[in-house]
DNA sequence: TAATAAATATGACTGCGGTCATATATGACT
DNA sequence: AGTCATATATGACCGCAGTCATATTTATTA
């Protein structure tokens, strides 16, 4: 969709209207299917009736119901990239600046819970069996962090340590939380709890004597 | 197999006993199966082929081919608990109980790659949809770690901070660790890596400065 | 032992995700 | 415009997980 936006439709030579015509209207039933019915009971019928298309057709658009959901995800993740590229610019301390990259991400989630539970889901069922794409949403996390902490060393915000497991210490971290605020019935705030998490990361948990 | 064995077939219904023959039956030829040819293309109606029985028996047994995972996993906990269970009375610092205990969980999975992954992604799957279990895997895990946290803030070994973020952390952090490792082509050793993490969570990750 | 109740087994059937040979629409070339 | 090449659309079809009405086996009661 905003790819659509920016470049607008000129240019383009029927059949690429026409595709992109289809791909939105599969996109947009199918988002108003979901959030009607949820993503299991909303069958791949159901959104090619309503698009008016044949079912065949979707296939040639989305290899599986599942990469569906990643196409949502790319859409969030687009707008949100933008806030992170600001945010990291800032010249605020590195423990600062992660807190804010992930609760950036957490607020994205906070708008819209159902579609998060969908979406986080298919990131976990793909980033399974799939040789992990570099362009992936785990890979573009990961760069993030990585750049974040390679920073904080430089600065001195950050102890010289092994910036790789550091990244994916990070990451679990976020990832899981979310999962556990998806799975949550009471409605605490996810920016909190993970600012929280965020900072026992930096601090350590050891005693004393370590 | 394991409770089969503890408490023998004495004084058992016959029907007890048909019913536990099914279901080791089924067990052992989807063991088999799974292991031959993977999880994904072993259909249920090969099972109860092999085993003998008519397909809709197997889901007198299993509500879904999941499930069976499910038992996989079971069986092996039932193992390595005792080993952890012994682990954590050592009178050793906190930190090194907790890497013990992670490792010994590192080395069950390293033991059959294959079938970890099969399970690890049940696990994550399976967590997803249900209101979470507390007799469930997550929840024993996280019990340990609280259980091992609250002895080192008395010990001293561990600073005064949220147990339950801490635990949730060390969670988020094996797990991670586990699906990297299993999704990772190179072998290298999922112990010493969780190990490395560990040792960050104590220290943290800040400078001087915080 | 016969009759009745309750648990378990069975396999035809359903629903859905995904495939594929075939049909149709589009673009390029003359 | 007419012809060919290629991209896209189509829906009958397939494989498999899971259901359910019915049949069979085991337990209970008299």
């Amino acid at each position: 969709m905003t790819l659509v936006i920016i470049l607008g439709d000129v240019d383009l030579s029927l059949r690429e209207k026409k595709k992109r015509e289809t791909k939105n209207r599969i996109f947009e039933v199918a988002s108003r299917l979901f959030k009607e019915k949820g993503f299991e009971k909303t069958t791949v019928d159901e959104i090619t009736k309503e698009a008016g298309i044949a079912k065949g057709t979707f296939f040639n658009y989305f290899p599986t119901k599942v990469a569906l959901l990643g196409y949502f995800a790319e859409q969030k993740d687009e707008l949100i990239g933008n806030l992170i590229k600001e945010e990291i610019t800032k010249d605020i301390p590195t423990k600062e600046k992660i807190k804010n990259v992930l609760i950036h991400l957490a607020k994205s989630n906070e708008e819209d819970k159902e579609l998060a539970k969908i979406m986080v889901f298919e990131y976990i069922k793909n980033a399974w069996k799939r040789p992990s794409h570099p362009t992936g949403r785990g890979a573009r996390f990961a760069s993030v962090m990585i750049h974040l902490l390679q920073e904080g060393v430089e600065k001195g915000d950050v102890r010289g340590i092994d910036i790789q497991d550091a990244a994916e210490n990070l990451t679990a971290i976020y990832f899981h939380s979310l999962i556990l605020w998806l799975r949550s019935e009471t409605d605490y705030s996810f920016s909190e709890d993970i600012s929280k998490k965020v900072d026992m990361v930096f601090d350590g948990i050891g005693g004393s004597k370590s």
